[in-house]
DNA sequence: CCGCCAATTAGACAAGGTCCAAACTTTGTC
DNA sequence: GACAAAGTTTGGACCTTGTCTAATTGGCGG
């Protein structure tokens, strides 16, 4: 993959192709309000986001390419708020830091934090990852 | 506190106190709920058992009594579902096991996993706790 | 130009959870 | 006991996130 890959609507039609996604109007649009900030992004902000372009886009096409995106691997899904599931552009092996107060999400360098003593996992299940949230607030609050 | 304090509605009324909270009858009940089956529930299977005795016990109770039990730190919210959120009767350090096709969650022993190097918080916060879930599924799904 | 299939759409729907005003309990004071 | 004040509970309306469905659109090979 080449340098800038993602901010312009090319790359993304790439990416889409790569993860045999097949790009439409819609799911560029999408995909690009998500990689081109590299920020973690709900539902409904990635709504606000595309209708800003695209008027026409509805509710149902938003929510059935983000599950599309996820199923494809080319997004991840963090669950950290109770009323709202987050996006996340970032699919390699990092963490998350989020904001209870004020609802915002930030990634943890990988670097920075490390699980040791993975714990085994019962028969008949097989791990499917390790999420780890730091959950912060503002001092005052 | 004494030995198994928590299988009597006696104890559970200690408890509340403790934690300053007045033991009413349907706040024993929850509690009692949550205590005496050490399990995650949701609030709708906990609404579930309290009905089961209590059948006058309201939506709106139910969920405003586990909101205070949170608030007064009785309980942990365990967000992991995009769907529901979980309590846990257990306040301790440690770490939780998420079945995503049963939708089960159960307990990390806390001496299985450790975290090493937490990252540094950024100016203005302060951090309230660090989740960590590890996904699993059964091996033929 | 035609027909096909995938993609999109609007709107109805479902589930989890909150809000509110009214009713009911509890408690302290006289 | 009677009373007022404070604290709880209640049902139901309501909101938000997210899913479902049936109908429509759009792109593309032939």
């Amino acid at each position: 993959m080449d340098a800038a890959p993602f901010c312009t609507r090319q790359g993304i039609a790439e990416l889409l192709r790569h993860h045999e996604i097949n790009p439409t109007h819609q799911r560029i649009e999408i995909a690009f309000a998500l990689f081109s900030r590299r920020e973690h992004l709900s539902a409904d902000q990635v709504m606000g986001i595309v209708n800003a372009r695209v008027p026409e886009c509805s509710k149902a096409t938003v929510y059935n390419t983000l599950n599309l995106f996820r199923e494809k691997r080319m997004i991840r899904e963090v669950v950290v708020d109770p009323a709202k599931v987050f996006y996340d552009p970032n699919t390699s092996a990092h963490h998350h830091l989020y904001d209870v107060v004020r609802g915002t999400l930030v990634d943890i360098p990988p670097g920075d934090i490390e699980v040791t003593g993975m714990p085994s996992i019962p028969d008949g299940l097989e791990a499917e990852g390790v999420d780890i949230v730091v959950r912060v607030r503002p001092v005052d609050a």
